[in-house]
DNA sequence: AATTAATTTTAGAGTCATCTAAAAATGTCT
DNA sequence: AGACATTTTTAGATGACTCTAAAATTAATT
């Protein structure tokens, strides 16, 4: 975390977290054209953008081999996912906006620039372990607090669980989960699964039954619980 | 404050900014070099960006004649000094900052594009009418609200106060006052003047006596009390 | 293995904000 | 009013990030 001495723009800030992510599903060298997909740009700009980051040493890249973040750049990106994190957990428990307004709004704060502003604010929320979507926030240290969790969508009819996280973070999806009265910490009973189209019959909070397509079910992290 | 439709930059906000304090001062058309000296770069540059502002009517700028804020222009600058302000009192009253050290992390924060955003950190912040230097924080309508003040240097010997602001926001002059034990809401006792160098006597909160320059004391903003 | 398809890179160009140096306009001073 | 000084603008260039179109490389398929 602490000391990135190279002052990065935006621009870079934003490539080194889509490699991040892509990194994160794929486990090797992250293509051009993912990237390009991840930052909503040319492959043409991406291969630009590679060969800068390269330079500065914060990314191993080989040409048409894609590129790996170095661990300067892993440490750069673990610090932008802590601050986007630690900003979307004040938007929604100080200022209380809702859990799908806060992603674009965070998107423009994490590249505020200041270590002592990241950790005092970590402080002021009590070093939180978990944002507003459930996604771990790493800690002034760059480490992640891992849980056990697993898609709803996997689970056995009468099962029970916690709602943890959501995959998805578009604010449609959030949405339809506020409508269902379905948020982070909701108690879920699986009734049954519907083999045709692998929906899912849910019990929400011992109260509502719902149908929820495969679709929504494979976007919520849960942590089972033993049904009682 | 509401809508400003148009997306501007970073560069062009400061801009904006610039003139707008250039424009306190004078109360006249801001000259080109005055908008350079206050950005810290060339003519040229500035006579460049004011092309830029004009056409999109932010400014009114004739040539080798200066520039004055448009009515839209003003709103944007009106806008970004409520936001510099707010998150001022933010990092001051929540995060525990001192004053000096909150002016840096503000201009990058005040450029962060959300109403909705800094309405409900004005509400969390209990809608403060001063900043943590004592500057007042235009609401949401953009009106200031303002209040008696004086500069300490035009008050006679004998006569009392209360810190209400400082006219200087440089880390060096406020890291003398909390050295001086002085900060907003101290009251100040003038003992005497010294007509040599214009500095002055003076009784910090009943407790200390102390020396202050005249330049130290031109920069202090008071509200003056009936002494007892 | 050769051809086709997909991916990736290079080439060339545009925008934004900046610069220096030179030209133009304005202000000042005797 | 004319000459010098100052201010301001124009001209020409650079670096960062982006684009499209074309060339080069790698992967897939018959």
């Amino acid at each position: 975390m602490t000391a990135q001495a190279i002052k990065l723009t935006h621009t870079e800030e934003n490539y080194l977290k889509a490699i991040y992510k892509a990194n994160q599903r794929t486990k090797e060298a992250v293509s051009t054209n993912m990237i390009a997909h991840e930052m909503k740009t040319s492959p043409a700009s991406v291969t630009d953008m590679m060969k800068k980051l390269a330079n500065k040493e914060l990314i191993i890249y080989e040409k048409y081999r894609g590129a790996r973040l170095s661990s300067t750049g892993s440490k750069t990106a673990t610090s932008l996912i802590r601050k986007h994190r630690l900003w979307e957990t004040f938007l929604v428990q100080k200022l209380g906006f809702s859990w799908e307004q806060v992603h674009d709004i965070a998107e423009e704060l994490e590249h505020i620039n200041s270590d002592d502003l990241i950790d005092r604010l970590d402080q002021y929320l009590g070093f939180p372990k978990y944002d507003p979507h459930g996604d771990p926030i790493p800690n002034a240290e760059g480490k992640f607090t891992l849980r056990e969790q697993i898609d709803m969508s996997r689970l056995q009819s009468g099962a029970s669980c916690v709602l943890v996280g959501v995959k998805n973070h578009e604010s449609a999806f959030l949405e339809h989960l506020n409508n269902c009265h379905i948020g982070l910490g909701t108690k879920l009973h699986l009734i049954e699964k519907v083999s045709f189209d692998k929906s899912i019959k849910v019990l929400v909070d011992d109260d509502k039954e719902i149908l929820l397509s495969a679709q929504v079910s494979q976007n919520l992290l849960v942590r089972k619980v033993v049904s009682q």
